[in-house]
RNA sequence: GGAGAGGUGGCAGAGUGGCCGAAUGCGCUAGAUUGCUAAUCUGGUGUCUUGGGAAACCGGGACCGAGGGUUCGAAUCCCUCCCUCUCCGCCA
């Protein structure tokens, strides 16, 4: 969420901030609001003062005193309660509207329409150039017996996934060391709820606005699959005002994440590239608010992942993530695209976002800062690898000429010593 | 799922209709005292919001798990929900 003195302050940073994430948001309906709540809540907080000094006339009064003093409590009672009926449906209104106001986006944030007008920021290593006819991940996985899709479309539906064998345990290995790589950097390790209130799916700022995308359980709880573990963690202080020596606290979780892929029919249908349900290792930054230091988290969390993929020996590009393809509370965001021979092309398998203080103000998210001053504290999170997208690099990028698949060097530890796996195919 | 007990400031804990934003203790903090540490004494010590002020600060309002209600007046009474604890049942 925003600062609405900020919005008062300067209306047209917000404004311009809306415009170049193409977001549509009526700024002056919500400066209009915001005035006449302010001006009808000061006559409203008068009444309320005279109501309370009558109270108290009233507790000292005589009872021959006391008639006169009721009848005039009451008239006073009526008269706030007829301001309040009037102006409960303009806050209303208020906070729907300032829960919708996107966070203005950084500077460095390059203008553009969608993901197509992102900016490469720099490629990172060779695509493999295969002296044989390559497989995508599917017909390897199948011709291995390393999974089925069938099966779980018939138990689950589609965009769902059996792993199975070999791939089952590569899955296990990246996630243990994307985990541990985190831990030997001082993340502390949690495990997450993945049920959330919708509580937590507002304070993060994916409600309202992303209930598609979110499978709800239904109504005899109030509660939601997370689609990823940056909703747990993010909201794990909400509500608090922690020690500003502490910060930044910094997580790492392991979570199974969930999304419905609402509006994306007949988009990547084959393989493991959409899917309802991943596992993801997340990183999350709790930080004091200033955006110097935001910023140098924000290059720290995108190069953790990086060292990832560069150790996996994946070639990988880094994009400037364009207004028009980020999200509401992003201030900017870098997403890393790994190179996919199936694609023939990157796709887009890590997301390093900095809020500022956006989600921080919509979860209480607080600190005490050395001056003891209450301040939101600032957010940031990246993913560190997503096991779905991660299985599709490593088994189409090191797919060797036999349909074995190698493993890079820091994965063998987590395969009992293997270097490969699976079986040569015929 | 059944029965019961509770949710009050950083923590502990009082408060059953007005004098309660809330006693007391602990903690924290500033100062005094002190050869050092410990101890002692004195003051300060919630959050949000609004108005005034350059600021220190001063005034108003809201907040005692959340949301409704009763009342001139609610931490206190009523309703709904959430959470915690104890016992029983079920279960990974």
């Amino acid at each position: 969420m925003i600062d609405i003195k900020l919005l008062r302050q300067d209306p047209d940073l917000f404004r311009a901030g809306a415009a170049k994430k193409r977001i549509a948001c009526d700024i002056d309906r919500l400066l209009e609001l915001d005035q006449r709540l302010r001006e009808s809540s000061q006559r409203a907080d008068e009444l309320r003062a005279r109501q309370k000094a009558g109270g108290k006339r009233m507790a000292e009064a005589s009872p021959a005193e006391r008639p006169a003093l009721l009848e005039e409590q009451r008239a006073q009672k009526a008269e706030l309660k007829a301001l309040d009926d009037e102006l409960a449906p303009l806050q209303e209104e208020l906070d729907r509207l300032l829960l919708r106001v996107p966070n203005p986006p950084a500077a460095e944030v390059p203008e553009g329409r969608d993901d197509s007008e992102n900016v490469e920021l720099r490629r990172v290593g060779e695509p493999r150039q295969f002296a044989f006819e390559a497989r995508d991940h599917m017909s390897l996985a199948e011709a291995q017996g390393w999974i089925d899709v069938q099966a779980a479309g018939r138990i689950s539906g589609s965009r769902n996934y059996f792993l199975l064998g070999d791939l089952a345990l590569l899955e296990q290995a990246v996630m243990r060391y994307a985990f541990e790589h985190m831990v030997k950097k001082g993340f502390v390790p949690v495990s997450v709820p993945t049920l959330v209130r919708t509580e937590a799916m507002v304070g993060t700022g994916y409600f309202p606005g992303g209930e598609e995308q979110a499978y709800r359980c239904d109504d005899r709880d109030d509660l939601c699959l997370v689609g990823t573990a940056e909703v747990p963690l993010t909201a794990l202080h909400g509500g608090s005002i922690l020690d500003g020596a502490r910060l930044p606290l910094k997580y790492v979780a392991l979570s199974s994440c969930y999304r419905r892929e609402a509006g994306t029919y007949g988009k990547d249908t084959r393989g493991l590239y959409r899917v309802h349900q991943f596992l993801k290792v997340e990183q999350v930054v709790i930080a004091a608010a200033d955006s110097k230091a935001s910023v140098a988290h924000h290059l720290a969390i995108l190069e953790n992942a990086e060292e990832l993929l560069r150790s996996f020996d994946l070639a990988y590009r880094v994009v400037n993530v364009c207004g028009g393809d980020l999200g509401q509370g992003q201030v900017q965001k870098f997403d890393i695209e790994t190179w996919m021979p199936s694609r023939e092309g990157y796709g887009e398998t890590h997301s390093a976002s900095r809020f500022h203080d956006y989600q921080a103000r919509r979860l209480a998210l607080r600190y005490r800062d050395a001056d003891g001053k209450v301040q939101f504290c600032h957010t940031l999170n990246n993913t560190v690898a997503a096991s779905t997208r991660m299985l599709i690099a490593l088994l189409e990028n090191h797919q060797q000429a036999d349909g074995t698949v190698r493993v890079p060097a820091p994965l063998v530890p987590y395969l009992g010593g293997r270097t490969h796996l699976g079986v040569p195919l015929g």
